[in-house]
DNA sequence: CGGAAATTTGAGACGAATCAATAGCTGTGG
DNA sequence: CCACAGCTATTGATTCGTCTCAAATTTCCG
């Protein structure tokens, strides 16, 4: 199916961090120069191992990934995921070393953030940035811990379309998504098979639709006043854009 | 029962501060004299609320807190506990909201944390506290996603008594815990009805003992490796103390 | 077209929730 | 010093959500 292109051609990973604070021509001029500067992950290679040190903060120029915890036995958690222009690392430390492997979902680009020496209004869209990082991290754990199969689904897929929202690559009603019931599964304390399960249920009582790599919302404002889901808000200046 | 008192009077909140970098005199007065600065709250009360405004970083001096998260059926989730030398609003933003809300489990004491212009040093012991706090966060969350019942308990009670180590309040075999097997459960995606059949079970199985207030562990390292869970590495200098 | 990956379906088992009741503990006041 | 109230812990019986295992079936992609 051919969908429209996006209104205009601004990069994902620029839109997110001018929509978390405004932004110069100095600081975007600095983005788009490291953005110049991106390496290209192969899908489902490891972009940095578990207790690995952290080169310095890195920012998702495209592509998805994950945050991944695999235990002894092979049990496999997703702890989040990391799309376009999010950051990555982004912590106070003199040699900080990874809390989570970081694995890329589908081929994925990333470059070094520039420093917020040359540009000083990133060090706002930075702070906004970690600060949504730790909102998402406290929705997650409720949803593990009080949640039900469908519960969590949707307030997944809620997120990701509020953030992808942000960055420009959903419209109003749904986005392209590039996991597989697995990868739900591994995010959500789930099996595959049951979250398979769960999504017939939503599809069944038009919650949703999701075919060929599109999740299309039904009515996104209805499954959010559901679950009682808010947006993120973590910060008492209001957000640009959206 | 009566136990003998910690060799030194060093309140638990410094000496956890301590641990996590290295202090200078000026850094360590900075601290005493904000711990003398301490206001308490009562246990049940709530000492930020989700979505309010955080008047500034603060430190736990005394008493345990969490993090909770209530769903709008009453549902409730405990995010992370906070123990005595722990931070919280620790974060880069100019006008931070509080994620969640913070409940005193106990009276707590809380002060607000000395500015690192005053003791350099400080600014190594936050950043290094907040990246704790961060892999703790991803500890709960493999816990409640990948892990059963026995696992999270065991898993839970380990983090608390590493934790309790850095600040003093904990023993080699165990430590005293003003929780109930609701609270665990409210923390760990369980009911109180199967915290309490668990715990029989790893009493039985001589894993532990908790008794009038007081957990014990008997054999911590087994435990861990039983778990395959090591410590939380978050630098890679090395970290002193403990 | 062929093979691997992803999705879908079914049957049965199990861990944890639920509901309901009892017992133990702690502090309080008569 | 005992009686009582209100938590907290414990026990039992049953239900329910999710897992497990196994086998199609469909989709994707070279």
């Amino acid at each position: 199916m051919i969908r429209p292109a996006l209104r205009c051609d601004v990069p994902p990973a620029l839109r997110r961090l001018a929509a978390l604070a405004p932004l110069d021509a100095a600081a975007v001029a600095a983005l788009q120069a490291a953005l110049g500067r991106a390496i290209t992950i192969r899908a489902h290679r490891e972009i940095h191992s578990e207790g690995g040190a952290m080169p310095g903060p890195q920012l998702i120029v495209s592509g998805w990934a994950a945050r991944v915890r695999i235990l002894p036995d092979g049990r496999r958690q997703l702890i989040s995921f990391l799309l376009p222009g999010d950051l990555v690392g982004q912590c106070g430390q003199p040699e900080p070393l990874s809390l989570s492997a970081l694995t890329a979902m589908t081929d994925v680009s990333i470059c070094s953030v520039p420093s917020t020496a040359d540009a000083p209004p990133l060090a706002s869209a930075y702070a906004h940035s970690v600060a949504l990082e730790q909102a998402y991290l406290l929705e997650q754990i409720t949803r593990l811990g009080r949640m039900n199969a469908q519960e969590r689904i949707a307030s997944l897929l809620l997120e990701l379309h509020e953030r992808l929202r942000l960055n420009g690559m959903a419209d109003a009603t749904g986005f392209d998504i590039p996991l597989t019931q697995e990868h739900i599964a591994d995010a959500l304390g789930l099996t595959s098979v049951h979250v398979n399960r769960t999504l017939q249920a939503m599809r069944r009582s038009d919650d949703l639709r999701w075919q060929g790599g599109r999740v299309t919302l039904t009515n996104p404002a209805a499954l959010a006043h559901w679950l009682g889901r808010q947006p993120a808000r973590v910060s008492g200046s209001a957000m640009r854009g959206a």
